[in-house]
DNA sequence: GCCGATTTGTCCGTATGTATC
DNA sequence: CGATACATACGGACAAATCGG
């Protein structure tokens, strides 16, 4: 596939950064400095220094420079970033992921599920309850309803392993845009069946949509985590052209 | 100051689109006819829809057309979106908020203090801990630290009443970058004082940085929400230039 | 305070590539 | 296959903010 160049900067750029080859506070060379030396157009080089931006790595200031805003963190628990699978999670964070299937059923949107969930009522749909553990614990509990007819031929093995993994390597689904809602809730009987909540009456609670590349949603997830292991991160940055 | 064309651009799609003249599933009208409508360039456009993009209300299609993937939500609780103050958080969720200040201190931070607030040993600091109420029911906690030396001549009542009211009203600041970590932690002695905490025996907990213009830390946050009336809302898409 | 050099911000027109229909 | 639509990239122009002399 096409390799952008804008891409190649932005990572060249960001893995500078991280080591610190462009330290916390200092400037990045100027646009016209980096357009000659990546030889492209300074446009090509804004694309991805607003890249950056959005990742909260550096920031402009206009008539000044690119100021680098970047701290390393020490990130003790289970890290929640862009959109990943668990196994995904797992890998990133280091640690050793195990996955139990505990329900797999088919099932066909009603009213109810459908205001719930934003599918279409009537929507054909494949319901995988999963427990995930790391290093051998508990941690999260996730409801899943996958769309039947774009995630064709699921099966619990597939769920056991990574379904991520089918819809991309098998089936060829781009799956593009997740929205994501968290949010804390007491626990229920189901969750005190399964996790170990060592004292805790709630759970960090992430509930979200994912859409393919057609702009399709095909998935619907509830993730329950375990308080203790779980860190949601996020920058934010206030748009302001004109104020 | 300088209005934008393509932010203008943007603003007009998405009221559109939150109006549902650009129903949910719909195509939005081709780059080049809206370069046509808005008697600009087709870069400029491209600009609005990527926007839209990152607002998880459209999704481009490589040769098909630019789809609405905007749904209405119903937001009981008090939703935390973008960088925003309290009071402004309170009127979008149309609440009543009122705010007390509970400590108010200057303070030099320690290595401790620095390492986890990420600024500078030695920095002269501003310590507020407020408590915040909507529609009279204390709900949140909040801890700040300021740089003194940037938000000049904070006092007791500026606390009160809206300390980035001031900052940005009065000493011209310009708030661009907020870096934030979401996690449930137990509920301490002081949470337990000044709270009603319903039976929860965890907090929703916002832990943040927030840089002005120039890329200077300014602040750091710490916001502890009573569950029941929090929800934080994203939207991820997953870059995938090249592949 | 002014002026010029530097740097980022906005916008345009064009060309070419690639995916879809 | 051709037409349409989005994706990438270039080069240029001018505006606006900043900084040094």
């Amino acid at each position: 596939m096409p390799k952008a160049k804008y891409d190649d900067i932005y990572r060249d750029l960001k893995e500078r950064i991280e080591r610190e080859e462009y330290a916390y506070q200092s400037l990045l060379p100027s646009e016209n400095e980096l357009s000659a030396r990546y030889a492209c157009s300074r446009n090509t080089v804004r694309r991805a220094i607003a890249q950056l931006v959005t990742d909260g790595y550096v920031q402009s200031m206009h008539g000044r420079g690119v100021r680098t805003i970047y701290q390393p963190v020490e990130q003790a628990a289970f890290t929640v970033g862009g959109i990943e699978s668990f196994k995904e999670s797992a890998e990133r964070n280091h640690r050793t992921a195990s996955t139990e299937v505990l329900a797999f059923e088919h099932v066909v949107a009603d009213d109810k599920l459908a205001a719930r969930t934003g599918f279409e009522p009537g929507t054909p749909l494949t319901y995988i309850l999963r427990l995930r553990s790391l290093d051998g614990e508990p941690l999260i509990l996730d409801h899943n309803y996958f769309r039947t007819d774009v995630a064709k031929g699921l099966t619990p093995e597939i769920a056991r392993r990574s379904v991520y993994d089918y819809l991309e390597g098998e089936l060829g689904l781009v799956i593009t845009t997740s929205k994501r809602t968290m949010t804390v809730e007491k626990v229920a009987a189901q969750d005190r069946k399964y996790l170990d909540l060592k004292g805790y009456n709630c759970l960090a609670v992430i509930t979200g949509q994912t859409y393919d590349d057609r702009g399709i949603q095909f998935e619907w997830t509830q993730s329950r985590h375990r308080p203790d292991y779980f860190r949601f991160q996020d920058v934010a940055t206030r748009n302001r052209p004109g104020v």
